[in-house]
DNA sequence: CCAATATATGCGTGATCCTTGCATGTTTAC
DNA sequence: GTAAACATGCAAGGATCACGCATATATTGG
């Protein structure tokens, strides 16, 4: 018999996720040269690591402020009653709000907190007054703009 | 004479750019059919729309679980004096500890804000109380941990 | 300790994909 | 209205990826 290793990571591995998600086009041939084994390796490695969940995607990251998105803030959001359906009805509404690119419950003042972009203040505003505060599970919410953003990766820590 | 047109998005632009965000691997043919124009223009288009600065890169997206980073949180951050040299110095805090993946300052109670990935909660505990609170610049910090992510895309809205 | 099996690796090849030149059609500017 | 700048499709050339195969290394079981 044979236990499909779902094999905890090697140093090459390691290696490889950390060029990837720094550059997620980089030539399987660049990646051979730099780590010292064969490009088809590279390839296979890949794939396995993708078979095995390690890797999510590989999206484009798109500059904000050359799309106009000035703008960048996180919004607490304090519901109301918190009925059964609250957590279903802000999900929805995130899902469907362009705006807000990230959400999250947090431990403490529980709740949510949202990331959003915006064009301006403005615009801002009026997603603040126009589509959260009339929301039916929505009581308060206080924002905070980001004025630098010091760091902004997507890199995760990786083992050693 | 001509002015290098640092074109506004036309609709296409605005579509491959949706594409691309969700997937910086799909073939430009498949995006040629689907955008109903030649794979030539697709390669085009993109290199243009890197070039003037729309696209910032193409990192992988790794999984947090996958890889044991199974605690995510807030850390908020008062500093201390704020004198001059506080920004300059957290900066190199930021920059140099792995588990902090991005960071801001925030209108209001300004300071910082970090967003961390560790292992677990020791992990997390180790790094507030070995590497945050001990640093020069910081004074007090509040640890919020992430309970549910609602959403997590890194996905901008667009325009139209 | 050895044999048998599973796994990792490099090379080479076929298929796929990206990129560029060129000719044509379209828009813009004067 | 004319000319220049721009966008587009097609086709070819070059690069890249992915897989089979043979070999080397590691792991397992007795």
């Amino acid at each position: 018999m044979h236990i499909s290793r779902m094999s905890t990571l090697d140093p090459k591995d390691i290696k490889l996720l950390a060029r990837l998600q720094k550059n997620g086009q980089i030539s399987a041939q660049d990646l051979a040269d730099d780590l010292g084994m064969s490009a088809s390796q590279i390839s296979r490695r890949r794939q396995r690591l993708e078979a095995e969940g390690y890797i999510l995607g590989t999206p484009c990251r798109l500059n904000p402020d050359r799309l106009g998105l000035n703008v960048q803030a996180f919004i607490q959001v304090e519901t109301r009653a918190q009925t059964n359906g609250t957590h279903q009805s802000i999900k929805r509404l995130v899902a469907t709000t362009p705006e807000i690119v990230a959400a999250w419950t947090l431990t403490g003042e529980a709740d949510y907190i949202f990331r959003v972009y915006c064009t301006d203040l403005a615009a801002l505003n009026r997603l603040v007054q126009e589509v959260l505060l009339p929301h039916e599970s929505i009581g308060r919410v206080h924002s905070q703009i980001v004025m630098d953003q010091v760091k902004d990766d997507t890199a995760l820590p990786l083992p050693r």
